[in-house]
DNA sequence: AATGCTATTATTAGCCT
DNA sequence: GAGGCTAATAATAGCAT
């Protein structure tokens, strides 16, 4: 749809390929913008350019009626302010959700780490009542401290990484896909099952 | 662009709704692809219909000759073959540094458990030795069992999500973006570092 | 829910600044 | 690299199937 007709192969023309570049992704991105707009539908896009550059779209929520409701309403003409507090809340509630296995495992930690010291302090003194006062030392344990989870976790969390397959023809994709943007997909999925008609608190 | 114009606003029918869904999507699947191959980009766009169907094209990565040093190549003819082979060797390593975090404090956790078992055990021939046998039972504590951690973390990788910004309008999108598509970014950010010029093998 | 038709609009290739 | 111009191609709205 130019001056002429292209067959759809790398362009070897640095200079062409780069103008052809900014036209093309500007045109991807406000398609995407217009599909997430009239077809209300959840639209991300993602692109690279060959020198790093990193340009994106991401349709913002549709608000619809049920979705609304128990939503609690400061200023009730403002959709976005409504909208930024609740993603807030789902923020929050994601990162809760990340590191509760993790807080299990380390609450379990805890919980050993005072069992092991309980422990010890009633093995010292059974000991001094079966061998006596001067024999303490010689069994002392030093005080047991848990793993220190909970830093590393915010800034390094483990993230479920899986490559692209190939691409198919028909573009579909089933809900199971396991390549990169499976990822995407996953976390628009559950994103949607927390904020489906739940009142949500920062 | 089609028998008559059209504002860019949600398709209250939705019959037609769903029809332009189709049509725009495979329009807007099409061009991510034509885009990544024209300008040699790497591409990814995921769309959720409102009915929760999932469509996505990620652009299979482009190797370009400095990437490819340092492959062990079994079928030099076969790009392909290379590819999923240091793909899976990627995975592998992200798989590890995603459980390694984890691994570290079940392993502390599987310590404090023998280490809770063993003073037990202990204060278990202290107290008879104190008490004499008879009033062992009444003390006994049940054998501790670390948490259980592989499983569930496997299936349930906590999540570094971060949700979606208002879009700008221009499109483009710093590095250290914090919305939705930044997530996915990173993750094509961190496979590159991964990928280049490393011999990767599972 | 997808596909075919086609008049019509939207995008863009090639060129310029 | 970014933006404007415009002829030319590509996408698609509104139909029907």
């Amino acid at each position: 749809m130019g001056r002429g007709k292209i067959v759809i192969k790398r362009i070897d023309d640095a200079t062409s390929r780069q103008v052809t570049f900014s036209k093309r992704r500007n045109g991807l991105l406000k398609k995407a913008k217009e599909l997430s707009i009239l077809c209300d539908a959840k639209v991300g896009v993602i692109v690279f350019s060959s020198t790093k550059r990193v340009y994106e779209f991401a349709s913002t929520r549709q608000l619809k009626g049920e979705e609304l409701n128990g939503l609690s309403v400061k200023d009730p003409e403002n959709l976005e302010s409504q909208l930024e507090t609740s993603l807030k809340g789902i923020r929050t509630k994601k990162v809760l959700k990340k590191l509760s296995l993790g807080v299990i495992i380390h609450q379990e930690n805890m919980k050993l780490c005072k069992e092991v010291n309980v422990l010890q302090r009633e093995n010292a003194e059974l000991q001094k009542k079966v061998y006596g006062e001067n024999n303490t030392n010689s069994n002392k344990r030093s005080s047991m401290q848990p793993h220190c989870f909970s830093t590393g976790y915010e800034s390094n969390g483990p993230i479920d990484l899986q490559l692209c397959q190939p691409q198919q023809r028909d573009y579909e994709t089933p809900e199971n896909a396991t390549n990169l943007c499976g990822l995407l997909l996953q976390l628009l999925h559950e994103d949607k099952t927390s904020w489906r008609g739940r009142v949500v608190q920062v």
